[in-house]
DNA sequence: CAGTCGTGTGAAACCGGTTTCACATCTGCA
DNA sequence: TGCAGATGTGAAACCGGTTTCACACGACTG
């Protein structure tokens, strides 16, 4: 491939003429530019990245920290960065999280070797002392996640508002007994919804009662598995709050299962709206995370972080879509 | 950061010994070895991928080409990649396809800017010539399609055996008018798919019937869009062969509307096996695709390929995952 | 007309490594 | 004892760019 001294030489400059041109960093002499520019179409030239990143600091890289990788959401949001990126010149190289205690040593060491100009960690439980300390190294935005101190620079939806919102559909409908498979335990995501599924009951009068809640994992197994215990149990359910689709998924089989039709007998609600729900029979109503916005989201104002230039968050929100697995109660 | 140079210092050594330890590339008196080791320690030593990238031609990192990202089949593809490249220093940089006439212009020449030292290319349709360029300049393998004449950097499975394997299971279990909605036209997995219909059709003794094949595009709409089409002309089926799971969702979903009833009046085979596949009312019968491990066997793969080492890719195989959505034809 | 300033340009240093090359020292063998 | 070959090491060139610096030249001022 053509180097930046063989159209210096075809075009009868410097090198460092070429390279002013190429960035437009300083005035040069009309017909000059011209010739170089000439010669770069004639050589097909292509600059080499990666001696741009030795000798300007910057990599045109965005390294992107994915914790669960496989789940449909955070793949979605991912999906959305990968997008977002195109065309910007930036490239994003994906480190899988797995993000153990190791880190900041880990991790950051790989992507500051690798000189990379941003860093967008998508959800996932990273110490915030880790995250915080990042911040004074690289650019960074967070995504699907909420920080404190990081308003600008976090891009997240209100879980607990959704969680709230979610029980309340349910509650409009005459439910009262509303049975809720939770997500992974220490999951922040997980944490709020539920937040926002007690606040419903209290405002509503309802006493939460702890039987109706099973410690799932976001897992369609671990909807199969709360149905089961809670039949095997005889706990008298009228509808299902489940953690995320995929549970939402599996609460369905086991209740087909059972012989209880939804959304005649049990009514059924997701979250995040994955791309089979719409599909589900019945067609899953659900709270709809808009993933690939956030992702797509995230790749632009991480550019516009590094460009220095300022950049306002788009309001996202969590709205339900409401399709027909949620019935009145009869 | 610390630099070589640093090290070198410290360690009191010239910056070519330190990098003879790193590199391990030529035998180094212990004592000095002993003293450039403790220097990395102390100072935290991370060498600079760029900079070695740029001296040493090679980059650490490998371009993966995905093209319709969003599919659950190619998603996981990738996911495997970057498992299976995971804790072998190399990095994935991806670059969405959407590869269009400008293939070789476009997506190659940012990967050559980028070094990449390798590539991997998931599905797509690419145009085989430029492909085959592409070999002379880069190690590639390609996964999830067949190419002649690249027998050994190939991974792909064999879609037309699988189709014919599905059409069977169809048919051993009484069904002779099973309809067919195709994935994309051009997409070699969907016309190989179909051939294997086509075949098992006819080596039953049965005349393929145009009128029971629907184009579709391997959305789950195009699944719904298939069967009232189906049901509007009176066309009579008792089993749907779908291009793949999400056309099975769609069709799934369809049929139920129609009220007619999945397995006991129309049976279902899907293709892929993607996660909610299992949780499908009833569960779906699909053929499943080792996405996952043709990624992870892509990453070995590549890095095996560059390394100059002999590798051999495994045999993988579409094998019929049977649930509850076929039954016997009554 | 001399002195100052602004403008455009090339030479050279630099980014952080790898690799070639020359050389000093050490060994082995005749 | 002398010399060829092996061994270990540092200096310097190189990868392909960017950026600093010095300087030549023309225009503008007093």
């Amino acid at each position: 491939m053509a180097t930046i001294q063989d159209i210096a030489k075809q075009a009868n400059v410097s090198k460092s003429t070429v390279s002013r041109v190429l960035n437009n960093t300083s005035v040069v002499e009309n017909s000059k530019r011209e010739a170089v520019l000439e010669a770069m179409r004639a050589l097909d030239y292509q600059p080499n990245v990666i001696a741009q990143s030795l000798a300007g600091g910057r990599s045109m890289t965005i390294g992107i920290v994915t914790q669960n990788i496989g789940s449909p959401f955070t793949d979605t949001i991912a999906q959305g960065v990968i997008s977002g990126l195109a065309g910007t010149g930036y490239s994003p190289i994906f480190v899988d999280g797995q993000w153990k205690q190791s880190a900041e040593s880990e991790v950051i060491r790989t992507l500051l070797g690798r000189n990379v100009d941003g860093l967008v960690l998508i959800g996932g439980n990273v110490p915030a002392a880790d995250i915080n300390n990042l911040r004074d190294q690289l650019p960074t935005i967070v995504v699907a996640r909420e920080l404190d101190g990081w308003d600008g620079q976090c891009i997240h939806v209100d879980n607990e508002d959704a969680g709230y919102r979610a029980t309340q559909h349910l509650l409009n409908f005459g439910h009262q007994d509303i049975a809720v498979v939770r997500g992974i335990k220490e999951h922040p995501d997980a944490i709020n919804r539920h937040k926002g599924y007690t606040r419903a009951l209290t405002d509503a009068g309802i006493t939460p009662v702890a039987e109706l809640v099973y410690q799932g994992d976001f897992s369609a197994q671990s909807g199969v598995m709360a149905v089961n215990l809670w039949i095997a149990r005889g706990t008298h359910f009228t509808a299902v709050f489940a953690a995320n689709d995929m549970v939402a998924f599996g609460a369905r089989l086991a209740l087909h299962r059972h012989g209880i039709r939804v959304p005649d007998d049990v009514s059924v609600i997701g979250f995040d709206d994955q791309a089979e729900a719409a599909f589900m029979t019945p067609p899953l109503t659900t709270m709809r995370q808009p993933a690939a916005e956030m992702g797509a989201a995230g790749a632009s104002a991480i550019t516009k972080l590094i460009a220095g230039e300022s950049f306002e968050l788009p309001k996202l929100s969590i709205e339900l879509q409401s399709r027909e697995s949620v019935s009145r109660l009869r």
